[in-house]
DNA sequence: AACGTCAGTGTAAGCGCTTACATTCGATTC
DNA sequence: GAATCGAATGTAAGCGCTTACACTGACGTT
């Protein structure tokens, strides 16, 4: 190994010198790409090169009030359920110049607070956050600091901030009708935890929407609440079916908490959909992975990651004030749910 | 929403000026904690509560050189390889103080040298990147600006750089021989993209070496390269089926293609393990959810994660020059690999 | 020939922070 | 009571960059 050499990085300055001119033409070359003549850019250019310089980004930012970097916050990374829609955003960002700079708050709601300060801290020029529901005072402060924000796998027509993404409660009303036409009246739930979660307490109400409809009491449904984890899943269905009479049906709000629940009706020796039907929601990559394939509710999150990445940037240049765009949703019907004949 | 007000964040002169002191001395309130009296840290710590001051992140670094940030760069952030190993990484930093700032290059190796330049130019005090392979430019512009580098997800003794994993080969190895023991002597493989990925490369190796150690020609041994995505283990393996005679084993490098496979040989018709059997590596939770259950290496994600952290931030710390480690992994025996009888 | 114009370039003032060094002042020592 | 000390605080010099403004000189105009 041997003592290393330790050379800091080269400056601005050091650049100048190396093509002979001034740090703000050298500046300029490397942004605003006009006003400097080609002679003088190439030989700017090759300055960069040779030493090898990377333009120091603090301080950049520290001159240029402005970064070209978005920040997301999002429940969690180790399951797929954003990791989908975040990789479409991210690729579209960069398409446009921006780079993201990702934080996850592990579903404890309590930590966004300071994970948007921190962004904030690094000079995010606009903040992608997930669902509606946070304390009045993160948007407060969101506000006063005039904040570009963007709400995603959300859509609220009149929220304090623009939105996009699907009505949770809408998206879940035909799965949930389905279930019923199917015959089942014995119905569970597996919902994540609704506290500081909009999408799964938006879910959850669709299908309690769908048992009003049908004249039953949603009081009568055994819900159990967990967290977004597959063991969780699991063990949620094991509980649940301890009930007499059993759930003919096992809804969950994701397909992560569903593929827990199949998981252990496979290890308890039930099978799914004959002793057992399982819902989804998300239609993830997972949803098809098992077996039987999850039937769940299809979300646009490529596209969904797409236009928010286009319109999260319109707000940032200052061309938009911030429109809210709603996604459509669909059912997709496969081997987890029966009908009762 | 009416025109923002957008006051601009208080700085830390704003914070002095309110405390009435100088920034000198607000900034030691916040960072040495030492050196300043009770009384008139009680004063900066309200005025830094009232104004809702954040430091500026990009000015901090510049002044300090030091940013208590570690950068990671993985291949992909899309499927869950990577995903429980730098949880565990993340949290451990978050432990001691440290953020974690995570990029990915979607599996292609010729965007690293970039984003290890961001992540230097963003001031990470540190770096933690995947596996050996990569140029020996990039080692040198390490090695010149003296970052402290780890290198995790494979152990190399001798390597440029400090490691902490497994050697992919033999960790490979036992459930090559495993294979043969069970009586295939039909074996096709499917891999990830060999070029640039020294894990995927080493885990073919070890099935290789384990062909020869039963003097069968590796060269006769069909292997399919291609990228890590399920789609593609899918295709990959209705490939493989093909052949004449069809292969009584797969074998993959990795969970996520396994599962594709498994998944293509469900649509396809074919029981697994009756008609063919399948394995895998990594032990990702996808392997205990798909049907049957795969059998595959186990690799201590969470542990790597934990310890790479330790190492790394000893190393920045100037408490140790980088010492690698090698972690066990072992063989997961499931219901996706069967004896021929 | 005198002038205005403007593209190309340089000068220098910060951006918000840390920290080496200087200063202050009460307590301690002789 | 003067000298010494050290804890607490202030002063101010940058860190590497962007950009408003100033400057230069070649060109076209009149």
């Amino acid at each position: 190994m041997g003592a290393p050499p330790h050379i800091p990085s080269p400056t601005l300055n050091d650049v100048a010198q190396a093509a002979g001119v001034s740090t703000a033409t050298v500046s300029r070359c490397l942004n605003t790409s006009a006003k400097v003549s080609a002679a003088t850019r190439d030989r700017v250019m090759r300055a960069v090169e040779t030493l090898g310089y990377t333009p120091n980004f603090g301080a950049r930012a520290l001159a240029a009030k402005r970064t070209y970097t978005i920040g997301a916050i999002i429940p969690t990374m180790e399951n797929a359920i954003f990791a989908r829609g975040l990789q479409a955003f991210q690729e579209n960002l960069n398409d446009k110049g921006y780079t993201l700079l990702v934080s996850s708050t592990a579903y404890r709601p309590e930590l966004e607070a300071e994970q948007i300060k921190n962004l904030m801290a690094r000079g995010a020029d606009g903040l992608l956050l997930i669902g509606h529901a946070r304390e009045a005072r993160i948007y407060d402060y969101l506000h006063q600091r005039g904040t570009p924000t963007l709400l995603a796998w959300a859509y609220q027509a009149d929220g304090p901030y623009p939105s996009i993404g699907f009505d949770n409660r809408a998206a879940m009303l035909p799965l949930a009708r389905r279930v019923f036409d199917m015959g089942h009246r014995n119905i569970a739930v597996i919902s994540g935890i609704v506290q500081g979660n909009d999408r799964a307490a938006e879910r959850l109400e669709g299908i309690r929407v769908a048992l009003r409809e049908r004249g039953m009491d949603p009081a009568q449904t055994p819900v159990i609440e967990t967290p977004y984890e597959i063991e969780n899943g699991a063990n949620a269905f094991e509980r649940l079916m301890q009930a007499t009479p059993r759930p003919t049906v096992i809804m969950c709000v994701n397909d992560v908490l569903a593929a827990g629940a199949l998981q252990r009706a496979r290890d308890m020796g039930l099978d799914v959909p004959g002793d057992v039907s399982i819902t989804g929601f998300d239609d993830i990559e997972l949803a098809r992975l098992v077996t039987p394939k999850l039937t769940t509710v299809h979300v646009p999150h490529r596209q969904m990651g797409r236009l928010a990445a286009d319109e999260l940037v319109r707000m940032v240049e200052g061309q938009s004030p911030g429109v809210s765009t709603e996604l459509e949703s669909s059912l997709k019907m496969r081997g987890s749910l029966r009908a009762i004949d």
